[in-house]
DNA sequence: CGCGACGTTGATTTGCCTCAACGATTGTGG
DNA sequence: CCACAATCGTTGAGGCAAATCAACGTCGCG
């Protein structure tokens, strides 16, 4: 079982670079060799609070979650990662600090993932992957201005609206109060809205 | 008056970089001639939406704000830039697509500038620039993410309070109004916070 | 089977907005 | 240099979006 995980993982990351610049095959090989794949259960925590994120993690399969949990408790998701998408703290990879951040599964998810040293040797020896990662980051910040955004000119219901076209696989993949959590509404609120939209419909 | 200001301008950047990484003479010499000094009066438009973001901009004295208009014609303010800030739209900038943001000066203001073909030139001639910029975006990203965080997981009360804490070279700098679009309260309501806190004080 | 996670609905409360009015300050054109 | 306009900060009344609290039915899973 476990001996097909690396071959079935990596193939999946190189397909994914292929499309944002071709590799040559030692290249490939090269990046492949560098990123270890890595099964996490359901609940089970990618990055916890207090640690220092030391990994980039790709995602081959299944679903993560990153969220804070703020003084009086509360669930704060920063961002989904679905096959293909990368989810790490950056600021506490990159400063080696501790994070207050937290990754858990929200499914059994296989990820693949990268060392801080191995990256930073992956960037000489290959300084092709300095401008990949640096695209990867720069889209995160684009992402991330939009959410932002959204959050400060939105109501919930806009948000809510703009979310099922953005990311309409995940609608029906993560529980409501998940979805709660991420557009910055409580479950019961989620659900007034979704009922008016129903009725709205006919 | 004009003639002095390249100089001026370049040392403050170069003094920026070096405290980062150390640069050689010929690097510090190289990066200068690379980066263009320019003046913004108060009020002046930086960047319009609907233009292409073709440079990125270090500021070099004065305060510069980025911020969004939204249907209804509120402003939203994404950042400050003050001394030794960047600020650009870097979505536009790298994937050379009309903004949706709008920079303006809130002072009369001088920055540097890069051009988009000699910042991958320079990345080129001097790869020690690739990792500065590295840096200097994942740190974008750190800010952009709290802020995120702060904004879906505080009351605006809670927000000022915390800006307070973060920017206070800001508070006595830049109008309660436009506080407040940072924020994403209205000035209205900035002003009850502030007599409140007033009040508590004594 | 029973417990915990999930989704829904209703009553009440609250944070913040809208609109309106008013001085104080700044700045600008005549 | 003054006068008038624009910008800024403040205060109050009323309204709405969304939170809180509570109760209840369903489902999947250990």
């Amino acid at each position: 079982m476990k001996s097909n995980l690396p071959q079935i993982s990596a193939q999946s990351l190189i397909d994914y670079f292929s499309r944002l610049i071709p590799l040559t095959g030692e290249e490939a090989e090269f990046v492949a060799s560098k990123f270890h794949p890595r099964l996490f259960r359901k609940r089970q925590f990618v990055l916890q609070e207090g640690d220092i994120c030391k990994v980039f993690n790709f995602v081959v399969s299944g679903c993560l979650r990153m969220y804070k949990i703020d003084d009086g408790g509360t669930v704060h998701i920063i961002q989904f990662a679905t096959e293909e998408w990368w989810i790490s703290d950056i600021g506490s990879f990159y400063r080696e600090q501790p994070s207050v951040l937290n990754i858990d599964a929200l499914e059994d998810t296989v990820v693949l993932q990268i060392k801080h040293d191995d990256l930073i040797e992956l960037y000489i020896q290959a300084p092709k992957f300095d401008r990949i990662f640096r695209i990867l980051i720069e889209k995160n910040v684009v992402h991330l201005q939009e959410r932002l955004l959204q959050n400060i000119s939105s109501t919930g219901k806009e948000r809510y609206l703009s979310f099922l076209l953005q990311y309409p696989q995940l609608v029906n993949r993560v529980p409501n109060t998940q979805i709660a959590a991420y557009l910055g509404i409580t479950p019961e609120f989620l659900s007034k809205i979704r009922s008016e939209r129903l009725s709205d419909k006919h």
